[in-house]
DNA sequence: TCTGGGGTCCTAGGACCC
DNA sequence: TCTGGGGTCCTAGGACCC
């Protein structure tokens, strides 16, 4: 009975997260990839965004450019140019399995999601969790590890703990003996820059955070660094969110494949971005009230004189028709170009979001119908035939036969695995 | 030669108002 | 010639996350 009550008062979190979760997708797919080092790569091939246990072993750092990576290690290594369509499909199918296992769970990231373990008693928490894991292992091939505590913190802290250990499962409750000895860098929140300063206070462990004054900590670090020194001690500063909160800002920005001088690749750069930024904007039934766009320099290139800069609009009503936001972002950047400079990288975001069902509408024009069904059309047109079936002549991209001829800026992804799960046209072939 | 992308939140400072 | 305080809103920049 007591032990009922004291289950029912402290709630329980865990966090399941998959085992370099990039590169086990790519495994799972490919059985040639398996015993072998894998890494995978950022958009244009350009940074280890991913390493799996060989690797690591080989002492290849996480975010290292791979042209940096010494010849006789890189020769080991299998690439992957990363490919999140497959890696988005796969979680979708690891948060599916965990939603029959357990009443709400937070999908927090594409490779980790927040179990809420309030309402099952608490000798039963290792046991599903370790069902979790098999299931996830035996269904879709990924091997992952979960945390548990009584707070997200502790959660994360967990999980980190359980990567290293034998069974995969972690339940670390604020008093546990492991703060003394775990780095207050890995500890969650705290990143590079607040790790040199909490050194230079003497704050080290995972337990010295936890037990540290509490006016000065918020004084010197604000309430951020507060809420995550309260989640070490168990208390509660940050809820399972189910759904996810409304988007905000839909960014579309990318490393061009060379340095850009000419004022047409780089409006065609723009218009492409534009136009991806709205089809993700429609996606989820939002229009934009404003638009940003950013053009900068290879900042590799110190010996080269350097230009970053970036302009904002304002629209009148908000949108979400690529015609008028693809018009906007091009006057921004033109208004920004300026010759005899070579731009690396560029993007588009677009800000202020809100739900298209709120629409007010044009107090005088009302709301414009017209754009509405060009986009379905365009929308349409570009899922039953993939993605850039259909779109606008300024973005430079040309269908050719049964592919899109790129424009020279584009980035480059030359080892990218098949979209096995997501295109009939690219199904895994057994023989 | 080659160096990621997409987000959120907080804070400080300036503009503006009363 | 001197000269306030408080509130809000906006923006830029920094820190963090995956």
């Amino acid at each position: 009975m007591a032990r009922c009550e004291r289950d029912q008062a402290v709630s329980m979190i865990a966090l399941q997260d998959g085992n370099n979760f990039y590169c086990s997708v790519e495994a799972s797919f490919d059985p040639r990839l398996r015993g072998k080092p894998v890494c995978v790569a950022s958009s244009g091939d350009g940074c280890v965004i991913a390493r799996d246990a060989l690797s690591k072993k080989l002492g290849v750092p996480m975010g290292a450019p791979i042209h940096q990576i010494p010849p006789e290690v890189r020769r080991q290594i299998t690439f992957r140019s990363a490919n999140f369509a497959l890696y988005g499909d796969i979680s979708t199918r690891i948060a599916s399995i965990l939603r029959a296992l357990f009443p709400a769970i937070e999908q927090y990231s594409i490779d980790e999601n927040f179990i809420d373990l309030t309402g099952i008693p608490s000798k039963d928490h290792e046991r599903l969790a370790a069902e979790a894991r098999a299931r996830i292992l035996k269904w879709t091939g990924i091997p992952s590890c979960v945390g548990i505590g009584p707070t997200k913190t502790l959660a994360k802290l967990s999980n980190k703990r359980a990567k290293s250990s034998i069974s995969g499962v972690v339940t670390t409750m604020p008093d546990d003996p492991a703060l003394l000895t775990y780095p207050v860098e890995d500890v969650w929140g705290v990143g590079r820059k607040l790790t040199a300063r909490l050194g230079a206070d003497g704050i080290l462990t995972a337990r010295d955070l936890a037990a540290a004054d509490v006016d000065t900590l918020r004084s010197r670090y604000g309430v951020v660094l507060a809420r995550t020194q309260r989640e070490l001690q168990g208390i509660p500063c940050a809820e399972l969110e189910e759904h996810e909160p409304q988007r905000k800002e839909i960014m579309v920005s990318r490393t061009l494949g060379k340095d850009i001088t000419s004022e047409t690749e780089l409006m065609q750069a723009i218009a492409t971005f534009a136009q991806r930024a709205c089809e993700k904007l429609r996606s989820r039934q939002l229009q934009a009230a404003g638009v940003w766009v950013f053009i900068q320099t290879n900042p590799f290139k110190q010996n080269l004189p350097q230009y970053n800069p970036s302009k904002s609009f304002r629209l009148l009503m908000p949108s979400a028709d690529t015609r008028e936001i693809l018009m906007v972002a091009q006057g921004l950047a033109k208004a920004m170009f300026r010759p005899s400079y070579g731009y690396k990288k560029a993007g588009v975001s677009l800000l202020d979001l809100s739900h298209t069902d709120v629409q007010q509408g044009d107090l005088f024009a009302g709301i414009d119908q017209r754009s509405k069904a060009i986009m379905e059309v365009m929308d349409r047109t570009n899922q039953k035939f993939g993605r850039g079936s259909m779109g606008f002549a300024s973005t430079a991209w040309r269908p050719r036969g049964k592919t899109l001829e790129k424009p020279a800026w584009s980035v480059k992804r030359d080892m990218l695995s098949p979209a096995y799960t997501t295109d009939w046209k690219q199904l895994i072939r057994v023989r």
